[in-house]
RNA sequence: CGGGGCGUAGCGCAGUCCGGUUUAGCGCGCAUGGUUUGGGACCAUGAGGUCCUCGGUUCAAAUCCGAGCGCCCCGACCA
């Protein structure tokens, strides 16, 4: 991507609703908008990054056997009337009333859903376990918004629904969920503790939650719940058993603040100069940075370095913007890449390009002809590091 | 939802107490021209405003009064 063709607005001053180092820098860094209290437009930049965080959780579900699927954001207030919780919900849930006088929500969670979805569609023993999960717009109409998106009114989640036909059932996919959610949070840079909770309106008799260590007092990152057979009683899943009984699906959720990791990494990834992303969620691996574009060798090699890196399927961002090299490294800090190409004196000087490694502050200088290969050889260096 | 604060140019703010030299300013950003080009450069010129909204007081309101809307902070709440 080229930066004067990208839309990356960068600011030197937060704005002044901004308490937390984590929101002063996703604004600062032109990856949100405030559109009101706790709404925000996900810049170019801020979305690249969401969806990196999104491609690793939907790997590491798919990994562990989960389904992916899409349920319905607005929902019927019928469904949740039926497993009592229309009006334990309150005021949090955002309803009105359709054109037809029936009364309708956005959905701050989907445990009524897929429960309906499981009983419609699921009968007998053979068909279970099945874990289905989705990554969705959820709305909650919190009562006090703030930390920007950590704790927002509309947030992507990702969650996910685990029917067993037994108990022991359900303890084997809620370990298997909570494996996934360690390598989740490990791969995405976050520093997490596990921690015994309360679980409040879902419901159900045991749950923990993932906690990022920060200065953010919120994140909570992640959730998972044991259920058991709170929702299929109240709604009826039933499933024939292996002896010809009915017996209740026995039920897990599973959920994760897709939006709020990212400002948890950053919570805890930054200096004093800006954003320091880990490899693996970073908007962009390399940032091209041509010192002096009217230097024609210097334009000449920024141009044919951008072409090799892109070729070779490495997401660069060259800053092709023609002011000053100060703010270009200003800029680059800020939004934190972890690898920096610099064409500029050491290459009119001995032809060399040097490679910052931003989370090291360290240089490397490398030729011309070497620097595509020294860059491929160092991400593939770091994913084998992430993957596990 | 209780308590407090704020709303003036794209962003950050001064001016409001004490109404009238204010043509409503400053910094950053933006535009044009020139000098610059390794850590947010400099000079010159310029554009940009329903002073949150509505109503009231007054010869006169960004400034005083009332209502409304929006935003933030503290608390309570939060799968």
């Amino acid at each position: 991507m080229r930066w004067t063709k990208y839309f990356l607005p960068t600011s030197k001053e937060p704005p002044k609703d901004a308490e937390i180092v984590s929101h002063k820098l996703m604004s600062r860094a032109g990856m949100i908008d405030k559109i009101s209290s706790g709404v925000y437009t996900y810049f170019p930049f801020g979305y690249r990054a969401l969806k990196k965080v999104e491609r690793i959780v939907r790997e590491e579900m798919d990994r562990t056997g989960a389904v992916e699927f899409l349920m319905p954001a607005l929902q019927p207030a019928s469904l949740w009337k039926e497993s009592g919780r229309l009006d334990e919900m309150g005021e949090e849930m955002i309803r009105f009333t359709d054109r037809h006088k029936r009364l309708m929500l956005f959905g701050p969670t989907h445990e009524e859903i897929v429960t309906d979805t499981v009983r419609k569609n699921i009968n007998s023993w053979k068909q279970l376990p099945i874990t289905l999960y989705q990554i969705q717009t959820k709305f909650r109409d919190e009562m006090r918004p703030r930390f920007g998106v950590v704790r927002a009114r509309e947030f992507l989640m990702k969650d996910a629904y685990s029917f067993d036909r037994d108990e022991k059932g359900l303890e084997e996919s809620y370990q298997k969920m909570r494996v996934a959610y360690t390598r989740i949070f490990k791969r995405c840079g976050l520093d997490c503790s596990i921690q015994q909770a309360d679980s409040g309106v879902i419901g159900g008799k045991f749950s923990e939650e993932f906690v990022a260590k920060g200065e953010c007092p919120e994140l909570e990152v992640g959730h998972i719940f044991k259920l058991g057979t709170k929702y299929s009683e109240s709604m009826k899943t039933f499933f024939i058993d292996s002896s010809g009984k009915e017996a209740p699906a026995v039920m897990g959720c599973y959920g994760i603040g897709v939006s709020r990791i990212v400002p948890a990494i950053i919570e805890g990834n930054n200096d004093d100069r800006g954003i320091v992303w880990p490899l693996s969620v970073a908007p962009f691996s390399v940032l091209l940075v041509p010192v002096n574009l009217e230097n024609a060798a210097i334009s000449g090699v920024g141009e044919k370095l951008y072409g090799a890196l892109i070729d070779n399927g490495i997401d660069a961002l060259y800053d092709d913007r023609d002011i000053s090299a100060g703010m270009k490294f200003s800029d680059g800090d800020l939004i934190g890449i972890p690898l920096w190409a610099v064409i500029g004196k050491k290459f009119t000087e001995k032809g060399k390009i040097e490679i910052k490694i931003r989370k090291e502050n360290r240089f490397v200088e490398v030729g011309v002809e070497n620097a595509t290969d020294w860059i491929i050889d160092y991400i593939n260096k770091e994913k084998r590091c992430t993957t596990l």
